[in-house]
DNA sequence: CTGAAAGCGCTAACAA
DNA sequence: TTGTTAGCGCTTTCAG
């Protein structure tokens, strides 16, 4: 309230004047490393903390040339998926005193280039990014090629040499497709967005691979193209079913899409599973709230960011092995919107 | 992939060295300050453009005393509301050329004044903080005192002068129950947090309001405490239902606990709105994805962290004129969880 | 208009 | 075990 100026933060210069020592001998005693004898030790400490002294990490990081930070670049921060991620993220840094950048790309790749290039000028240790796109990616190729320590979440990116951490996207559709299929399914529709995103790219050759595998045809009239909102999936999947010849089951490939895909069709007065079969990629909050519940393929969430802290602080450390790519299996949840269907 | 050792960046005494300037010069020159030769700012531009140079913000960092960062402490981040304010911070921020923090308190004191702690040492521009806490909060009352730039999101904390924005929870807590009242329910139930979040202080005590203005009695037993997460207002809403002589309406203080008691009740066979009315604090996307949809006080999510953002550079750039206090009204959102029901 | 020089706060050789 | 010194990359007086 009053005009009280901010006071000069402490540096280290005022503890050491106040402990009588030098500067080094300081900053030897406060940090711990190197020779401090007993006797300074408790001194600087006491001005230290008699001063409120409290270490200026940019200077730090100047001298080490590095801040320790890491910088997490997601499609999109509001998306649950990777709110869960960057919060894993997050709790596993704490414990070594690293702070957290979140930069969202929102899903665009230009953006994402941007975003890169100024971080970049933050010397961060580190970067974790799910890239927005699967295209020639020269920018995460030009950090590669730096050994910029890096590691992909939720979308890998051919050929770029670096720690990969994702879901078996290909295998979790084709098992949700066959799982429609064996319940006689034979017209199973699809929504998918223009694949520029990898992880919808696999999760749709998935689909594809086991309507192939059964025998059965794959036809463009029942794979509708969506951005991944819920209001994209609204119209797509209104779309999809007011062809002449409606599908009888439903493949979403995210769960913005499933959302989109149950308003859609109660839009529409189709009742699931009844009149329409529904399984959905990713698992989320309600699709137990529903009735019935939502039958979808469950990734392992709570492991990837965590998995990603662990590889990115191993590069950081100097690891510099080939590049590690982990999987996690999806898991089928069978749940209440997925009925049997007579076949001619 | 073969062993190119991570080249050293390229600093502004390289671009000096390559423009035939000093780096002062050249500093001039990229930053557009002071004085500078029309040649002398093409050839170093030339120059920097051609060597990749980027800069170093840790190194300016130092220099004038700040990193370009500002730093956010949200209760959770995974709460699509603390998700939104983050989203819209960050693209607000973007255009500043300011990057983003951010690091999640957990909804703990203790962790949120660790991490202001380790937050100042990074020497940030700002801070915008949602407290965890109603109470004393010395270590908020400290950074201002020492005229720290703060901005408080969400939840105010009584007689700390800085500024803040917050919706009109007490209010739009009235409103809902009030909203209820006029439905004829008499017997209103209520779930709330054990209070420490001043957030759900207001929005009781809006519900206390609504009653007292209209002659009921606020009786302890249709108040029952729970945790803000889905699985403890199941319990909870459990708990208030087992009662021998049922409420006919339910008031909830956000939206997790919302869905808990939607699902709640569901397990226990009570059809909203035909068994119990029900009403919500904050809006949620599946609100509108139940039948009936459910009606709730929204609040105006997109304004509130680009505002606090204004107000935030407001006070970097200097401003120091007393606290302002914003408070956005809420709105009551009607959709079909509210019946009528007789009274004797 | 440009250059020289100092210094932000800290750490790491090297001496003592 | 401690102190001296140099310097991380940049900006900013102050001279020229």
């Amino acid at each position: 309230m009053t005009g009280k100026t901010p006071r000069r933060a402490v540096t280290i210069k005022d503890v050491a004047a106040a402990a009588n020592v030098s500067r080094a001998t300081a900053a030897r005693a406060l940090n711990g490393y190197g020779y401090a004898g007993e006797a300074v030790v408790k001194r600087v400490a006491a001005a230290a903390a008699q001063l409120g002294y409290r270490g200026n990490r940019v200077a730090q990081a100047l001298r080490q040339g590095q801040m320790p930070i890491i910088g997490f670049v997601p499609g999109d921060i509001q998306n649950p998926f990777f709110a869960r991620i960057a919060h894993d993220i997050d709790g596993q840094l704490r414990g070594s005193h690293h702070n957290l950048i979140i930069a969202s790309s929102e899903e665009s790749e230009t953006q994402e280039q941007e975003l890169l290039e100024s971080l970049r000028t933050l010397n961060l240790r580190g970067l974790i990014v799910a890239p927005a796109s699967s295209g020639e990616n020269a920018h995460l190729h030009r950090l590669v090629a730096e050994h910029y320590p890096l590691v992909l979440v939720d979308r890998v990116v051919p050929d770029l040499p670096c720690d990969t951490v994702s879901v078996d996207n290909a295998g979790g559709a084709q098992e949700a497709v066959t799982y429609l299929i064996r319940h006689g399914h034979r017209r199973i529709g699809v929504i998918h967005d223009e694949s520029r995103i990898v992880t919808a790219q696999e999760r749709l050759a998935g689909y594809r691979k086991a309507l192939v595998d059964a025998g059965l045809p794959v036809k463009p009239e029942l794979m509708v193209v969506s951005q991944s909102t819920v209001e994209h999936a609204i119209d797509a999947t209104i779309r999809l079913f007011n062809q002449r010849e409606r599908p009888t089951a439903l493949f979403t490939l995210d769960s913005l899409m499933t959302t989109g895909a149950l308003l859609g069709l109660r839009t529409m007065g189709l009742q699931v599973p009844q009149d329409v079969s529904l399984v959905g990629f990713d698992d989320f909050a309600f699709a137990t709230f529903t009735d019935p519940q939502i039958t979808v393929v469950s990734q392992p969430v709570g492991k990837i960011g965590a998995l990603a802290v662990r590889m990115l602080m191993d590069r950081i450390s100097g690891h510099d092995g080939p590049p590690r790519h982990t999987r996690f299996p999806t898991k089928l949840i069978v749940r209440g919107s997925v009925a049997h269907v007579a076949n001619p």
